[in-house]
DNA sequence: CTCACTTGTCTAGCGGTGCTAGAATCAGGT
DNA sequence: ACCTGATTCTAGCACCGCTAGACAAGTGAG
């Protein structure tokens, strides 16, 4: 059966395809400018078949995030292994994280302030954002402190990192003290 | 010019009615079902009326922002008037915010999800946004501890509250243990 | 090699969106 | 009672996400 391989292996070739364009759309020029025509017309292809590879557009947007996801956990990793100490590693992840939602707004979008589609914090959560939140967990666990669940404690300093993240973004914050900010955050969460 | 007057207060009794309706549909029935078709209906004009009032659907927005920004100032206040000593008065500060935030979701929203045009951290920033970053300013000033900058603190402790709330109400935080992470973030945050 | 059939893709269109030009209507002053 | 200017509406633009049904291309059987 290789013809039908072949004809899968198009398929997923395709279905890559947009989810790249779909995310190049989206960091050139913003998810609004990430339409069904344009996306279809960039491609090369008509409008109906991004609905045989998604459900809709929110799919799409879901796909983008769990892309996304995979950076952010590979990115965190390398940060924190290359630095040594529980201080530094935090702050490490601290800055890396904050940086990864600078460089990559769109994706960041699709994560966190988009309706992707996609269960958190649940069951059914999709592999890579159970491994992201996994990320942040390894190296925020060991400075939680005494009788403080590391889940819950790194629940509470992603939210101030998402905080900082989206508001800094949306222009509610200077960028100008950023990183004092983190500073002063990693400072007064983080039990060393 | 008694009629002139008259004319006047009927046009800004009609804004009024603008936004009083806009943001009764959002917390109905989210921001996407607020079209400038539905609402012009509900006031019972026609569309073009809502453009003699605003720019655009985005500024309407922006007024619901202002409404809501007052209306979070005051709440603030008022819990933290009522509490007695830092700790208490911080505890209880956010504590509304959080509340306020899923109690009023769709104003939530206008006021730092939505693009409501309104400058922010700047020079011509709007008095009720300005007022609202005030109020939280002065119960956190006073925890930020000896060597912060309490305008930097009150930064970092609104960002992790934004953070909490938003990835609480879109689902990415569990909300059964929402009360533990506010206990841990003034704990940590906050210097008694 | 031909032909029916499945599979894949496209054209065209639905009901909706934000926004606006120009027609129609209403109220005010003379 | 009429003219004039402000106000409001009708109708329409270009776009949106999404889909039904026409059409073409590739597949396997005879």
């Amino acid at each position: 059966m290789s013809v039908q391989e072949r004809k899968e292996r198009e398929r997923a070739a395709r279905e890559h395809l947009i989810v790249a364009t779909a995310r190049e759309i989206a960091e050139q020029q913003g998810w609004d400018a990430v339409t069904t025509r344009r996306l279809a017309e960039r491609i090369e292809y008509s409008q109906p078949v991004l609905y045989s590879h998604f459900r809709g557009k929110r799919e799409i947007i879901g796909a983008v995030a769990l892309e996304g996801a995979a950076e952010m956990a590979a990115a965190l990793r390398a940060a924190t292994s290359a630095a040594d100490g529980p201080r530094t590693r935090v702050t490490a992840l601290a800055r890396t994280y904050l940086d990864f939602a600078e460089r990559h707004p769109a994706v960041y979008d699709a994560m966190f302030q988009l309706d992707g589609g996609l269960a958190f914090a649940a069951e059914d959560t999709p592999a890579p954002l159970k491994d992201a939140f996994a990320a942040l967990l390894e190296s925020l666990g060991e400075v939680a402190g005494e009788g403080v669940h590391p889940g819950l404690f790194t629940e509470v300093f992603w939210a101030a990192l998402h905080g900082l993240a989206t508001l800094t973004r949306a222009g509610r914050l200077p960028p100008a003290e950023a990183e004092q900010r983190v500073e002063l955050l990693v400072d007064r969460l983080a039990v060393i």
